[in-house]
DNA sequence: CTGTATCCTCCAGGATACTG
DNA sequence: CAGTATCCTGGAGGATACAG
């Protein structure tokens, strides 16, 4: 039986994993890694996730250092988040996933069709 | 609000994800990159899984493409599982999270041990 | 040995309402 | 604008029993 272990601190797929695995997570490294976002450009950017969902996934990069987190003490707060030198070790990655991703949809779409359990 | 599409079948990152993203996928592709292995063989290998989950993943996995099965009808049958060239694509992938992960690790554990939420 | 059918638990992530 | 607190639900994956 599987042992709820605080993680698979061993393996270092599941570590990776552990980083980049929230739902939303590639996407804010990837628009992060673009230039400075605000929180409520986030937002805006990914309409489909609720704010509280991207600011979990936010705090989450930021506690494993793949982002950082600027607040100005304006009136209304300002706050901005940029990528990290950790967090850039880590589009290499993404872009092979993506890359890999891209070239097997066409093999994807038929097996989703093929096999519809839609 | 997020709608239930079937699967971002845009976004190249999702994709592989949900090709790699089994609890134990990446252990049985790594294993089967080595070699053909038998289910029961891969029941033993993977104690902490129970093997109808492991059943689960090989099924997806040859779903996808990434595995072979192959049964001889035998008495008692014997199956075998390999790896396919699809399957094999996807190993500079798993191994580049692998080394990721394994570089940071130290940092992961320190991150674990100061936000100890255990 | 190989595989399926049942049942159940847990939690990531979604909706909503609210505070500073 | 930024952020938190509540509540809720679907589905991955776990245990177990059983069939071919």
């Amino acid at each position: 039986m599987y042992k709820k272990i605080p993680l698979d601190i061993n393996c270092g797929v599941k570590i990776a994993m552990e980083v980049i695995g929230g739902k939303w997570k590639t996407y804010i490294l990837y628009e992060l890694d673009w230039g400075t976002r605000r929180p409520s450009e986030l937002h805006r950017l990914f309409p489909d996730a609720s704010p509280r969902v991207i600011n979990q996934q936010l705090k989450e990069l930021e506690r494993h250092g793949m982002i950082e987190k600027t607040i100005y003490p304006e009136l209304p707060p300002r706050v901005e988040y940029s990528i990290t030198e950790d967090g850039g070790s880590l589009m290499p990655i993404i872009h092979m996933l993506e890359q890999w991703g891209y070239n097997f949809r066409p093999k994807m779409i038929r097996i989703l069709e093929e096999t519809e359990e839609e």
